[in-house]
RNA sequence: GGUCGUUUAGCUCAGCUGGGAGAGCAUCUGCCUUACAAGCAGGGGGUCAUAGGUUCGAGCCCUAUAACGACCACCA
């Protein structure tokens, strides 16, 4: 630690943002105590992707949850924040298999195990950027218990997981129509499909109907390629003009196949002709048709995506292209009936943007119903709370609504699924390690399953698997579990708020957290969403590189609500930037007034004005400017730690932003100085104690929004240097304000003091020059008095007169009236007279008005009989108040 | 189609359970005053989307409408 408290040159925090961190790093700071005496508090970082890099919206997420754990720390409480990645399998799959691309082989060709090891060296080199690039945003989470969803206890909780759903039954393995990516030669679970317009056709085709001469039914239809595997067309039941016809059957052209009509609720009998052709294989709706009509599932396509066999000319042939042919063909046929222009919501996949197919196939299903019903009880039981509570609409619309989870990719990296096949009685055998005979038959010949699990299966465990779950007696587990918050965006509720509940409860009987933080995406400075299509995404390491950390924290929060989405504007850069330097030049005015006195002697002092064991500040030792400042630091304490507490981050921000501007840089540190140049030492000592503790408390208020300026200044105020702040005491909340009154007097003086300048330019009066300044007040003598050295400091009296009664004010000088404060002030022939009577005039119109308002309410019968007593008397003090400045002023 | 959100100063947004319209930026005026020109002191600028309703009183509560946005579902 440096010796002088000094703070040199300009505001820059690259000469110590980087320093700091390594401090606190080094100081473990960031490590949980585990101290029984202490509270616990715990948050989950969201795992981005390992191979990921840092953007705004980790910027946010990653400040909102900094934030909460250096508030919760310093209030005591014995805090870990974990942080972790996760191994986000399609993604860091496709970049490896891009990257095998570019050297001319594929995945297929290197095989499982060697495409492994090119992942996890892929993983290696490109994992743990993002870690770096949190520590530059000053995440104090604890990095010795970073988790990745693949490391080892991660991957053993995955298999508990697997094994106890598999054995309770909720797990199964079944047929399903899911969609699958051609591209990514994977399914994709229903969350990661996007849907995107895109202008197509409804093509209207004719069947003919068996043994009704002449008679057709007509379906309309996007996709006339798969017509080849129709099994049946449907109509609605209440359909009068199709009543006729269910039940009998019709011809499919082209196949030259009987197959039946049938009556079903999903159609829409509004939609396209009325009547739609049921395709099993091809379509969700369709699928689900076949199964409840029991139709067979004819498959058009063949797993490369090309035209299968069913009509031997068109096999392998491009999807598109064989539509065309279709086309032709019907056409010939004189079953096309005519085609519309359409346009229809087309399925892509979220990652590469292909168009997806919906395939049957054989998956691995986790049955959501009583998982999600409970998940859903939960959170209605106020187990869980929401904030903002409108989310929970989005999570309850989710779990009400749910399907059955489909769990398996067929990709490699991930965890692979622990079924085991018995190659001689094809019983599946599901284990956490690979058995060594089959539990049925005995057999040797087991064959692990291909596929990996969804990303999400494991990411589910992520608020106590990270703790060493499924060992529940681990100190981690048993002390931080369930957690406390979770913060994260609106767009992964579904995703993963809501499988983290249904398995934190199944696994734990407990919710994993207690609240949920949802906050909004950053948008760029147009409000369109960041992407890399549009390269409109902005780095916030050049950020940093550029306005350092503590303005980017402060940017992303400054005026904004939780849960609305945030506007990127490099505007709000530089006002935190500018933030930031004011501090800093406060600090340095701070810290050289202590350096004209001997810091002994302020560390003796500083326990003269406030007794820490009585609570209570010593009256008699302090001056008027000194009781309004004190009074208003303790309401704002107050203020921002409830506002914190509840997650009003953004309010908080501005209103400490606003005290350290408005109120003590503007106005206490200009009234202040005065006695700071003075030859009083005792008071110099006396004024350095109170710049101390107020800028001192102001950094603990300020430290979780902007920790390295804080700590960097901090460490320099003398009587805060002994311990880092980081790990020092959120300042005492009170819970009164013992200088209500002396607030008031000097707000007046304040307004005062305003009014004076603004007669002064319009006099062209240079502020340098002095004026005599007679005030007459009854109610303020004795603070009046005190104020004395800064109202003259301020530049606006050589002589300040205070006087009981009007005695010899001079007959033209202009008067200002503030409550119980009458100022008369010489003009000297600067101010014309007319110009002083206008002014005088609209003052007077203003208290007229004011009194009137008051009058009306308090002759308004509504008002005096429903309105709150405090208002009420809020009310009539006004009116007395206005009453008096009136009748002073005539 | 369903659900939700937004609409407040030129721009970006605050405004807590209903009780005199706010901030930052921009703009204008005056200041290089010994912490700070990345600054200081001041000014201008708003029928709080529209129309009704509840209330003594509505930016805030209710209803409807419009525009924009998000999410869910997806109709072939």
């Amino acid at each position: 630690m440096e010796e002088k408290k000094m703070l040199e040159g300009k505001y820059n925090p690259k000469d110590f943002e980087e320093k700091i961190y390594k401090n606190w790093e080094e100081n473990g700071y960031f490590k949980p105590s585990m101290d029984k005496d202490k509270k616990p508090y715990c948050i989950m970082m969201p795992p981005p992707n390992v191979t990921g890099k840092l953007h705004m919206g980790h910027a946010l997420d990653d400040t909102i949850q900094d934030i909460l754990i250096r508030f919760k720390r310093m209030q005591g409480y014995d805090c870990l924040w974990l942080p972790g990645a996760d191994h986000s399998a399609i993604s860091t799959e496709m970049k490896v298999v891009e990257k095998l691309k570019q050297e001319g082989k594929t995945k297929q060709d290197l095989g499982r195990e060697k495409f492994l090891e090119e992942a996890w060296d892929w993983t290696h080199k490109y994992g743990g950027i993002i870690q770096t690039q949190q520590r530059k945003l000053g995440c104090s989470c604890d990095w010795e218990r970073n988790r990745f969803t693949l490391d080892e206890g991660m991957s053993y909780a995955v298999l508990e997981q697997f094994v106890s759903l598999y054995k309770k039954g909720l797990i199964y393995k079944g047929t399903r129509m899911v969609n699958y990516c051609p591209s990514c030669k994977t399914s994709i679970s229903d969350a990661e499909v996007e849907y995107k317009e895109e202008p197509s056709h409804l093509w209207h085709i004719r069947y003919k109907i068996v043994n009704e001469e002449g008679k057709y039914v007509e379906v309309a239809t996007t996709r006339p390629e798969t017509m080849l595997g129709d099994t049946a067309v449907a109509v609605h039941p209440d359909d009068e003009r199709y009543k006729s016809i269910v039940g009998k059957k019709c011809i499919l052209p082209i196949m030259n196949k009987e197959i039946p009509i049938i009556a079903d609720e999903f159609v829409e009998k509004d939609f396209g002709t009325g009547c739609v052709k049921i395709t099993p294989a091809h379509d969700m709706n369709d699928y689900q048709a076949g199964l409840k009509h029991n139709l067979e599932i004819i498959e058009v396509f063949d797993e490369n995506n090309k035209m299968g066999d069913l009509v031997p000319e068109l096999k392998g042939m491009d999807l598109l292209e064989a539509r065309k042919e279709i086309v032709k063909k019907l056409e010939e046929l004189g079953a096309l009936v005519k085609t519309e222009d359409y346009t229809h919501n087309v399925a892509k996949c979220e990652r590469c943007k292909s168009t997806l197919e919906p395939k049957v196939s054989m998956q691995w299903f986790v049955k959501m119903d009583d998982l999600a019903k409970r998940a859903a009880d939960s959170a209605r039981n106020n187990e869980i709370k929401f904030v903002p509570k409108r989310y929970e609409k989005q999570y309850y619309n989710w779990l009400d609504n749910i399907q059955d989870w489909c769990i398996s990719r067929q990709l490699w990296w991930g965890h692979r699924i622990p079924a085991y096949y018995c190659e001689d009685c094809n019983h599946i055998n599901v284990s956490k390690t690979k058995p060594s005979k089959c539990e049925k038959c005995g057999s040797t010949k087991l064959n692990q399953d291909e596929d990996t699990l969804d990303t999400w299966f494991s990411s589910a465990l992520w608020p106590f698997s990270t703790l060493g779950w499924p060992n529940k007696e681990s100190e981690d587990y048993k002390r931080f579990y369930p957690t406390s918050v979770l913060v994260t965006g609106f767009d992964i509720i579904t995703f993963w708020v809501s499988r983290m509940m249904t398995q934190g409860l199944e696994f734990t009987d407990k919710p994993p957290f207690k609240d949920v933080l949802i906050h909004g995406i950053i948008r760029d400075s147009q409000g369109r969403k960041m992407s890399k299509t549009l390269g409109n995404g902005v780095d916030p390491l050049e950020v940093i590189e550029k306005y350092g950390a503590d303005a980017l924290r402060f940017s992303v929060l400054s005026g904004t609500t939780m849960g609305n989405d945030i506007r990127y504007m490099p505007e709000k850069l530089e006002q935190a930037s500018n933030f930031a330097n004011k501090i800093w030049n406060a600090a340095k005015f701070v810290i050289n007034a202590n350096s004209s006195v001997k810091e002994e002697d302020v560390k003796e002092f500083c326990h003269k004005v406030y007794d820490s064991k009585t609570k209570k500040y010593d009256e008699k030792l302090l001056k008027i400017e000194d009781k309004w400042i004190l009074n208003k630091l303790d309401k704002l304490i107050v203020k921002v730690t409830q506002n914190i507490e509840n997650y009003d981050l953004g309010i908080a921000i501005d209103t400490i932003y606003g005290f350290i501007r408005d109120e003590f840089c503007d106005w206490y540190i200009e009234m202040v100085k005065s006695r700071i140049y003075s030859e009083n030492y005792d008071d110099k000592v006396q004024v350095c104690d109170i710049l101390n503790h107020v800028l001192g408390a102001s950094l603990k208020l300020l430290h979780p929004f902007m920790p390295f300026i804080t700590t960097k200044i901090y460490k320099n105020i003398i009587t805060y240097s002994d311990k880092d702040l980081i790990v020092s005491d959120w300042p005492e909340i009170k819970k009164e304000f013992a200088f209500d009154k002396d607030e008031e007097f000097v707000e007046n003086l304040k307004e005062i003091i305003v009014e004076i300048r603004n007669i002064r330019a319009k006099m062209n009066v240079h502020p340098s020059k002095k004026v005599d300044l007679i005030f007459v007040t009854n109610k303020y003598q004795k603070e009046l008095e005190e104020a004395k050295s800064f109202m003259l400091k301020l530049g606006f009296g050589e002589n300040l007169i205070i006087k009981q009664n009007k005695e010899d004010v001079p007959k033209d000088s202009i008067s200002i009236i503030k409550d119980d404060i009458e100022l008369y002030m010489e003009q000297g022939g600067l101010v014309d007279l007319a110009e002083e009577a206008k002014r005088k005039e609209e003052e007077i119109k203003k208290i007229k008005f004011e009194i009137e308002r008051a009058e009306k309410m308090l002759s308004n019968p509504g008002f005096v009989n429903k309105a709150p007593k405090e208002k009420i008397d809020e009310e009539k003090a006004k009116l007395e108040k206005y009453k008096n400045m009136l009748e002073k002023l005539n």
